[in-house]
DNA sequence: TAGATTGTTAATCGATTAACAATC
DNA sequence: TAGATTGTTAATCGATTAACAATC
């Protein structure tokens, strides 16, 4: 086992967004790029990106900056955007079909293999490309298709049955967007919980301040 | 204009935690919860919870803890629960049908009146009760019915058109699930990003990481 | 009263920013 | 070479944690 870089989730966090905003320089033509280029788009400030690459070791050339195509790969490499994994989505309604259909998920190397659901009426369907299988079936069929990555969009009170299930499969990671936080004990699986209602409330928290100074 | 309170974006960010677990513990019908037990459920400190509670003005007793109904009433306050908005979603795809669909957001203030997309196939429709109406209309509509609030779930090709239309309006917040950042100059509007995508990335890095550990 | 736990100040830790020598 | 901009160390800033007097 290589022994922990222990690199802070908040440099982690900003990552996609240099990725995400090299990408489109670089589909403008862009060559190269200085950090305070990449500050101004980014909103960060030039020193913060040259600390946070530093992190992983420099990629750029003093008195020329980066080079765009070549900084977005390195990221690239680093968001292990080069690994893929089959997944599937639990919960078949509206959010998990959106999620399906979602063409920017395999380009983030997420394939959606299968959806499930316990509602016996759309279990046969497809969601594009994609079937609907029954939730009875979930644990075999993640052995059997190796399955790394589960999403679950199912509501809060299904989790735990959910959770239940894929405990007993050897998962790597879940992406999950019911509103509870899934915490586990077994800490080898990684979990990125989305909480849309916290985002929401952080947004009610702001437009209340602002509906109060404006009083 | 009441003068700026500046309390941290980390602060704000425990806040709908905070709310989200009192709910749970109120639910059992636990009465008197210590910071230290909030801090055991959330995974925060306790030292951290009285010191972000403290930002606010103190709600518990010495030698007792928090009431949970009166801290949950209190963050619930802080966090404008008690405010509502009125607002439209902007894509009527799955994901605006999941958000128009979720019961949640409603509890959280946020009333969905109308969706609006492009797509004359499927205007004229309902999702639940709520009814798609032609983007064409958008302006009209909402200067006419004082929506506050809109969601942004189209594709990132047309964010740019969305903008321009709604930056025509009286709008006081914007949830953006399109991914790209909505930076704007008006910086009374208030914007909270998604970014789902870089929320998967996230979870993409720390997979590989663990990938690497392993070999 | 004794025990518990807050509110709040002080200490620590970590993350961001500033500075500048290295060097393309 | 002169100018530009990185990589990297040092300084600053802010957030978290520790400590404890206040007090229920």
């Amino acid at each position: 086992m290589k022994k922990k870089s222990k690199i802070s989730d908040a440099v982690i966090r900003r990552l996609p967004i240099y990725h995400r905003f090299l990408n489109d320089v670089i589909n403008k033509g862009i060559v190269r790029i200085s950090s305070s280029e990449l500050g101004d788009l980014t909103g960060f400030t030039a020193s913060q990106i040259r600390q946070d690459l530093h992190n992983f070791g420099g990629f750029g050339q003093q008195g020329y900056g980066y080079n765009a195509v070549e900084l977005r790969d390195k990221l690239s490499e680093i968001l292990g955007l080069n690994y893929t994994y089959d997944s599937v989505v639990i919960g078949a309604g509206h959010l998990g079909s959106a999620i399906a259909r979602y063409k920017g998920f395999r380009q983030s190397g997420f394939i959606i293999k299968a959806l499930f659901d316990v509602d016996k009426n759309i279990v046969g369907n497809k969601v594009d490309d994609v079937p609907i299988l029954d939730m009875a079936d979930i644990v075999s069929y993640i052995n059997e298709n190796n399955i790394s990555v589960v999403v679950i969009t199912t509501p809060k009170a299904a989790v735990d049955d959910v959770l239940n299930k894929i405990l007993q499969c050897k998962i790597k990671g879940i992406w999950n967007f019911a509103p509870v936080d899934i915490v586990l004990t077994d800490k080898s699986i990684l979990i990125e919980n989305v909480k849309l209602n916290d985002s929401l409330l952080k947004l009610s928290y702001y437009l209340k301040e602002k509906e109060e100074e404006d009083k």
